[in-house]
Parts: C-alpha cells; structure tokens; sequence
DNA sequence: GTCTATACATCGATAGAC
DNA sequence: GTCTATCGATGTATAGAC
C-alpha cells in the first residue's frame, strides 16, 4: 500500500470509524488522526459520507480478497467432519483476528446499515455471499454430507458462526453466554453432517 | 401505560433512536418528538444517555415478557420436527413484527453496544439467554432429537434465526442473498433433528 | 496542494421567569 | 413543573494566504 496522503487519511479514518461510528466521528478527529489539516482532507474527499464510503469499501476488498485465500487454501477432500471443522475453525479464526478489528467492522456496519444501505449490501455481496457460495459448494461436493438444501445450510452455518462473535465480542457477553469455541464449532459440525 | 410526561418522552425517544441512532439523535429532537420543551425533558432524565439508557431497558421489558408468552404457549409434544418448525416459526414471527420495530432495535444495539456495553449485557441476558435456555432445555427433552450439545445447538440455532434477519431487512440484502423463510426454517429443523 | 482562520449551524445542558 | 432564551463547545465545510 503506497503511503498516499489519501491512505494516510484512509488510514486514521478507520481507526477512528471503528472505534466511535460515523455520527460520533468529527471531522476534525479524522484530520487530526491523519496529521493533515481539515481543507486537505477535503480535498482528497468530497465530504464525510464519501470518506466513509471510501473507508468501508477499502474494508471490503481486503475481506473480499481474505475470503479469496481462504477458499483457496481450503482443504476439499476427506472425512467430512474434520473437514468441516477446520473450514469453521479458520472462518472463525479469520473473524476474531484482532489487528484486522473485524468485530468493531460488523458493529459498524450494522450500526450504519440504515444510513448507508448500500453499503451494507456491498458488504453481503462481496463477503456474505462468497463465502456462503463456497461452502454450499463444498457441501454439495460431499454426498457423505447429507445435506437437502446446500444453501440455506451454508446460509445458517455463517449465521451461527457470525452470532458466536456477536455474543462473545460485540454483545460482551462472554460470561453472560459462555460460548466456548470447539465445543460450539464441534456442534455445529455435527448438525451439518448429520448423525 | 399511563401517559404519563415520562412516558410520553420515552414513546418519543424510542422511535427518534431508533430511526438515528443515538449520536444521531439531538436532544432537541427528543424534545420535538415528545411535545416537550428541552428543560422538561431534563427534569425527567438526567441527561441524554440516562434517556437512552431508559428506552432500551423498557425495550428490553416488553422483549423479555414477550419471551416468557411465547415459552408459555410453545407446545412440548408431538413430532419433534413439526415443534421444532412451529416454535422457529414463531420466533421469527416475533422478530418480523413490524410495529415493534425489532430489526432497527437490534440494529441499534448493535451499533451501539461499543459505547454501552452494560446494556448489550442486558440484552443478552434478558432477552438471549432465556431464548437459549429454553430452547435447549426443549431440545434435552425430546430424545428423539439426537443433539448431543443443546445448549451448543440451542445457540446456534438462535444465531441462524438472527442472521436470517440481519441478511433479509437490516443490512438490505434480500436480494443479494435471497433466504425463502420456509426453505430456512425446514433447513434448521432437519439440522436440529439430525437425519 | 496545504495551511490558518473562520463562517455558520447545531450540539448538550442550564438560568431564570412564570 | 414548564417554559423562553441562551450558554460555551463543537459540528461540517470553506475562504484566502502561501
């Protein structure tokens, strides 16, 4: 990533984005993180909107190309379970990977879903969807897995995985609703196969 | 309810934080929304976030009786896949019911669960926690229902309802990743079950 | 392109009259 | 208890010098 004023400016943007959401985020923090004045901001940027659109569309295509090489790399042959388990695992792995603050993306992005609708839907097009195709995919290449409806199964799999983050992490409530890792991915392992 | 002045903020705020969110909101506009000059306002609530905090523990009051009817009135017996159907049928139902505004609340309690985390605590456990627990505690009795973590699947399972919702109406996505509620709730009922 | 300085609206919260 | 009026701070955005 070249060290462009607009990145530098990108940059401070969404740290601060994640940390206060887009109404608690003056424009004069946003200049301040970045270490440029308010007029140089804006002239990179039209306006605070369009920074934050630039700043979770750039969000997006790092999780896009993420979810990418997580496909790649994804193991597709083997017993079904230990399959399946390594495909949660490293799903789950890749949503709690803390210097990425995908936990304060989600809240972000759902805090703002009724603002920038759009956004939110460039969000489950380009990462919702993807990954719920590749593993619908996965799913219907295991006859083993007795699966009758491939994609809602994928649909409600990264919904059960997406809602251990949510509980454990943006809700705080880890010890309200103790979660605990193998034993939720095991289960859910366990339901997509069948018994 | 009585209308009283409190009351009547309240019933104003609630649709104002709902619909903004709470930087977005103004306190001006709390005031406009409830027929009140700001000062009232201030006599009632200490300040703004004492509003807010107020708005969502009487949310989190009429969801949490709202768990208690539909527990009370869950059938217990009959075909495990036909209960299991109904009473995620009914779940559903409950967080679709449009004039309670369900899908902005968890938006906003989402979005703001990193500036109020005690009150997300509250939401899990007021409102997550006994969904889990008695669904569980439906699953453990039904042995038919081969599960051999319900507390796990009962998670999860609320987790898939959830998503089904956040896809469809809070992040706008029906489109993009259209879920047919039926085919869904047929899906997560033959995972419950197993095959 | 970048800065200082500032315009102008709105923010949360309160004083003081009634 | 309720209002009008207003406080100081902060909001987004820009003019004009360099």
């Amino acid at each position: 990533m070249l060290e462009t004023k607009a990145n530098v400016i990108l940059a401070g943007a969404l740290r601060e984005f994640l940390e206060n959401g887009y109404k608690g985020t003056s424009v004069d923090r946003l200049a301040k993180a970045a270490g440029v004045s308010k007029p140089t901001l804006y002239n990179h940027f039209k306006d605070k909107e369009a920074l934050f659109a630039a700043v979770i569309r750039q969000q997006v295509r790092i999780f896009y190309q993420d979810v990418a090489v997580l496909a790649i790399d994804m193991p597709v042959s083997g017993d079904p379970k230990v399959l399946l388990h390594s495909i949660f695992s490293a799903m789950l792995t890749r949503m709690l990977n803390n210097t990425d603050k995908h936990q304060d993306f989600i809240r972000l992005m759902i805090g703002e879903s009724g603002r920038f609708p759009h956004l939110a839907q460039e969000v489950a097009k380009s990462i919702h969807k993807p990954v719920i195709d590749k593993l619908s995919q996965i799913l219907k290449l295991h006859p083993e897995i007795d699966c009758l409806d491939p994609d809602m199964t994928a649909a409600s799999i990264l919904g059960s995985l997406i809602y251990f983050v949510m509980t454990q992490y943006i809700l705080h409530a880890s010890e309200i609703l103790p979660l605990e890792r193998d034993r939720y991915i095991n289960q859910l392992v366990e339901m997509a196969v069948g018994y």
